[in-house]
Formats: structure tokens, sequence, C-alpha cells
DNA sequence: CGACGTCGGAACGGAACCGTATCGTCGCAC
DNA sequence: GTGCGACGATACGGTTCCGTTCCGACGTCG
């Protein structure tokens, strides 16, 4: 039997040398090294370097927003911004994801993996709050949801990652206030 | 004199060796052998692989959107969004991008090369647009321009460079109606 | 107790690459 | 036509990494 703490000692050591160096620059013998452990616990669970890191990446799972309930969909909007910041200002998924996204186009099984452990479940949870607000009467019910989540987490995104600015709580709410507005959501 | 020729097929060579397999995996051999190219070129020009890609990704200037002033708010934002969905389609463009993004946080001269060569000019074409219309009256005059220039970018760039989803027309112009919504434009 | 499987560690041959040095060649300027 | 400088090519010692194969130590289970 596999020892659990040896597995969980070379993911961490993956993802820190992945945080650290980018996709391109992981060898094996680095996180062996990180992890203390000899590169045949490593191949003796996986075959190969790309499998070991694929794996690795399919199991980096986002940690859920939480979505609570506000009761209006200025809160629930502001909340969900606000539980984007913190995943995206997290030092270690901060780095890894935008690795993450570059390496896409480049292994389509990557690609998958990340849509589903990523992407789908956030988008769940993005569209049940539209989908209160429409049922509360705040948005019209033939909204364009796919628009609409592209909005929420695009911003953020982009501000953060690919620009590199600040994001503040100022900005949050003025993003909140012109996505209320984009939507055409109701007073 | 050093040839501009041979600096141009070095150039090429390291950026079609980027789009293949990224920052992290480029190597000063396979630069050459793809440039026909002696390594002594390389290291005549640059003495080392950092300041080689940092050098390239610099020159890698984005071509210029084309804001032709169609003499509305809608019809401008409508010709942003167009241009940077054929930016962001770029074989090339699209796949370096990326990787230029994740890299940014693990180089800091790179992060100020790219936000100069490719982000400041980019933000300039924007603010103009949103110049005008202010002038024309279309929109009012203490708009926030950070938050609405970064409405423009993100979206694209998050559903086709991210997501992975399509960017077709319809999208476009879909976006351009909540665009001006969230601006809060005057018919 | 004894057998088994995983452990960390070390070493292997082979490959790729680094950065430097040194060829002989070619083209241009003087 | 002579000299200079950049050229492609090749080789170098040194490093890093790959993926595999051993080893002795340890722990667990029967």
């Amino acid at each position: 039997m596999l020892h659990a703490d040896v597995t969980d000692a070379i993911t961490e050591a993956v993802l820190d040398e992945l945080a650290e160096g980018g996709i391109g620059r992981l060898s094996m013998e680095a996180v062996a090294r990180r992890a203390g452990v000899g590169k045949s616990a490593l191949y003796r669970r996986w075959s190969s370097r790309d499998e070991m890191v694929v794996a690795v990446l399919s199991g980096f799972s986002v940690p859920r927003v939480v979505t609570t309930d506000t009761g209006s969909l200025r809160g629930d909007i502001r909340a969900v911004l606000a539980g984007l910041e913190e995943w995206l200002t997290h030092p270690r998924f901060s780095r890894i994801l935008p690795d993450l996204v570059a390496e896409q186009g480049r292994r389509p099984d990557l690609a998958a993996a990340v849509a589903e452990a990523v992407g789908e479940p956030r988008r769940e949870r993005g569209a049940a709050v539209l989908q209160r607000a429409v049922e509360r009467g705040e948005l019209p019910a033939d909204i364009d949801r796919e628009l609409a989540l592209d909005l929420l987490g695009a911003p953020i995104y982009w501000r953060h990652s690919v620009r590199r600015a600040e994001v503040d709580a100022e900005y949050l709410d003025a993003l909140t206030e012109l996505v209320l507005r984009a939507l055409g959501a109701k007073a």
C-alpha cells in the first residue's frame, strides 16, 4: 500500500515547484528533493513526468466559493466578487493558475481537467446566484447567463493576474454597480 | 555590424519556440537550430537566455488596435472588441500571451516591459474612445475610465484564453450592449 | 517470526543543454 | 587585395535531468 502521507508530501512539492518555476521548468528530481522522497516513490505512483503533473493539477481543485444567499442580487454579486478576489490573491493559486491557463493550449487533456475541476463548479455557483435573482424578480428571466457569468469572473482575473493592478474594496464596490447596471437589474 | 536579417531570423525562432513549448522549455540550442544559426550568433547579441527572452518579448509589440472613429460609442466599442478578438485569435499571439501573463509573476522586469509595450498603448487607445463619447455627450464626464477599460478587455481574454470558449459575432454584439448599459450610455 | 511492500537513497547510462572557445568562410570597406 | 568582423559549425567540460535499477531499513500483516 502506498503511504498517503508520502503522496501528500509529493503533491505539495509539485504545487510548490509549479508556483516557483512553472510547468516547463518542473523536474522530477526537484520534486523528490523538495518532498524529501526518493525518485522511486514518484515513479511508483506515476509513469512519467507529464502524467504526474496532470494528475496533481487535476486534483488541484478550487476552494468552493461561498455564495451565501444575502437576500439581494447586489449582496450576492458583491460576495461572489469578494470570493473571487480572495481566490486569486491566494499566493499559491495566483501563481499556478496563469501557468495552468497557458498550458491548456498545449495539453488538451489538461484543459479538459481544468474545465471540469475549476470552471464548471464555479459557473454553477454563479448560475445559482442569477437564478435566485430571477426568482426574486430582480433580473429578467431571459437574461444571457453565459454572458453574465463572464462578466463576473473576467474583470477580476484580468485586473489581478493579467494587468497586475490592485483589486481593493472600492474596486469591487464599483464593479458590483457596473455589473448590476449591465444586467439590467431592477432596483 | 550585426546582420539585421540574422537578428530577425533569431527573433522569429524565439517566438516560434515560445509558442510551441513556452518560456520554461525554451533552449538556446533549439532556437539556434530553428533559426539556422550558430549559437555564437545568439551570445553575440545577448549575454544570457533570460536576457534574450526578455528582449524578444519586449519587442513583441502588439499590433496597434485600429480604433477608427465610427461616430458613435456603440460603433467604437464594437470595433474595439472586434480588434481584441482578432488579436487574441491570432495563432501566435494567442499561444504566447498566456505564457507571458504567467511569467510576469516570476519576472518583474518582464512584467514592466509587457505593461509598457502592450498594456499602456492599448489602454490609451481605449481611453480615446471613451473620451470621444464623453465629448459627444454619450457618456457622463465622471465615468470611471479605469473600470470601463477593464470591462472592454477582460471578457474577451477571459472567454477565449482562459475558458477556451468560442467568441463569435453574436457574442461581441451582446457584449457591446452589455458594456453600453454598464457604462450608463445615453441613447 | 517471517514475508512482503514501501520507504529513502544512491548510482547508472544516456540525453539535453549551458556558456565558451575555436575553427574556416564569406562579404564588405577601405 | 588586404583586413576585419560576423557568420555557421563543431567541440569542449560541466551541469542537470531522465527513467531505471539496485540496496538496506522499516512497518505492517498474517
